[in-house]
DNA sequence: GATGAATGAGAATTCATTCAT
DNA sequence: AATGAATGAATTCTCATTCAT
């Protein structure tokens, strides 16, 4: 429609902010509540909107839940992906990787219940955005792993699979555990010492069994 | 009120079965589709009884979840604590948990549908029960990782909390990995390489950073 | 389930009873105020149930004018074709048809109505129930024809699905301005003469034109 | 306000311009849907313009089907007076009328689905104007009649009440027949046949029951 | 005049829970 | 104890209408 370029981006711009105000107290909601137990007025409500103008920006409520991983989240992993060109090393990868993963969920933590929650959900409406955003992450660790290996730095007997898995579930539950937590302590604190621990494991022998 | 050691009179008895129908078919619905996607109907019908035959045994829905983390899951758990307690060095211990753990969550995959969903959600009807459940494992790796660093075999120079959250992560995310996977591997397979890990960790050199 | 046969009757007809209470006060508020401005709460207030009994014995708004269609009006129908089994000549048979029709439709006011609404609808939900009832009726008048024809009473140089519908609309349109007509005279008294202008027409002579 | 003869100033004209391009289009919609279930965005889209525009043209979503009525049907009405007006006998003014009234319905099918839908619904917000268009008909079905009478083509021992709906309503569900059916079959071929049904019945003797 | 984003009342439908049988 | 029909509060979503731009 035959807008001058200035209206056109004050209205886009008027537009985008009201789509992510929905979306961050949808997250808000979301996170203080579950997803089931949110209601659509409540998140309008959160946003200052009424219940219909959400409909003007989704399509229903689990797009709301679609869009926060293919938007947000993936906005987020991103900067995932930067941090670790960032590193030389494998071992520095790693360290940009996990310190900037609890960084940035620390920083905001409905998003970080939000990830939490959902991903560990099954019938998952946003299914196919958590895969995506699963895959994304793994294939960071891949990258990670591989230069390691042709580095020296991680052992070659190793099957990554599993490797992948057991990292990503100590990085999650670590996240996991300080949502959890009454007292707020510092999230981003445990970077390093359990990237230490992903590296040098708990033992003290380096014996194989 | 299903554990009364001489509940083996009948009527006890006759209760006992339907109680434990409902739940196994409550577990088996939530994890098709989640809990709050579950209806009590299809608990009922799953189940083969009425709809207002469930609020003879439980107080409502939540208290199904409840229940299953009370009964079901403790039940789990105390095989966990029993198969530790049969191993002798740290390691052993360590072995028997995660293999008992794997076996058990492989043989029942609904009760693991359930347990890795709702232990990772916010605003938990069965929050104490879980909590309790969450405590007792972390007690066994506290005992476990107690017993390594006397031993020797467990390096001193760690945070606790830190270690115990990395191990509970690291098998959690192996279970859900089997979870959403469509290829039904053998879990119990992942549980000495797994051990492995944590015990060494995927770096080559001993030397800590 | 294990009923005695006289609770299983009286339950079946409580259910029955429910059904109908329920089938019939929706046709009373259709009639009153068109389907789509009828609201399930309504019909609910007006049978003495709560909203969600409807949905125990409909399967949704739809349903209901489905049911309309395939039980109540099939029922009138089946009289039809009783009434017109019970002439002899096709004249004595057309005349039982429209004397029967007219007084059902007299005897049943929102029955008419809504009958006389739905069927001139377009993107109707019973749609097929509808087409069901129209061949039903189409089909009497074929058979009286075709008697009349053998008779020598029913002219034979005539396109059938033409004088079909002429008899229909004819009818259609006599109970359509009895309904919109504020005085309440009777409409079975129009059947003779509405008959006989069917087989003679308004004209004086006989000379085909 | 579209009528006005002379509105040839270049504002009124695009004005009459886009009130009727709303008004054909939301005859299109209305056929295709039926009034309740299309949606005023579905008839601006239509029109191609914005959903606020109709209302400088349209008090309200009603008045669209009461300026249907009031304008664009009663012009095909006059239509009508003016064929009949050019017909000598009563036969031919009939002939006229009919042959028009299915050519018109014929020429432009949206209109024909909407006149029909609403004529036979109850509770119609264009109530008046139906009224209106339905004397206007009946007038005109009436002066024929009467005329035929005086010149003794038709006969005198008439019901006028019913006689005019018998009219009407074998007209009316020659063009409903034809709207439902696929085969879009020459609807003004019927006109000739239905005429000649309507003056001499289906019937082979003149004798009066 | 024209726009279309925003509104919020209102509708259909679901489902946990109760209770008469 | 067991049933399952009935309830009605609660929820999602739609859409006619308004109004600031």
């Amino acid at each position: 429609m035959p807008f001058k370029e200035g209206c056109t981006i004050y209205s886009q711009e008027k537009r985008n902010d009201k789509y992510h105000r929905i979306l961050e107290a949808a997250i808000k909601v979301f996170a203080e509540q579950g997803f089931y137990q949110s209601t659509v007025s409540q998140i309008a409500r959160e946003a200052g909107v009424a219940d219909g103008t959400i409909y003007l920006y989704f399509k229903n409520k689990d797009d709301i839940l679609i869009q926060f991983f293919q938007h947000k989240t993936k906005q987020v992993f991103e900067r995932f992906k930067e941090a670790v060109s960032k590193g030389d090393s494998a071992l520095e990868k790693l360290r940009n990787l996990i310190r900037l993963h609890l960084k940035a969920f620390q920083d905001d933590r409905n998003m970080a219940v939000v990830y939490q929650m959902e991903t560990h959900q099954i019938n998952r409406s946003a299914e196919e955005q958590i895969k995506a955003m699963s895959k994304m992450y793994l294939d960071l660790l891949s990258e990670i792993i591989d230069q390691g290996q042709e580095e020296g730095s991680v052992r070659k007997d190793l099957y990554l699979g599993l490797v992948k898995r057991f990292m990503v579930g100590a990085i999650d539950e670590v996240i996991n555990t300080w949502l959890h937590s009454k007292t707020g302590y510092d999230l981003v604190s445990m970077a390093d010492p359990l990237v230490e621990l992903l590296i040098n494991g708990v033992g003290t022998s380096r014996d194989k069994q």
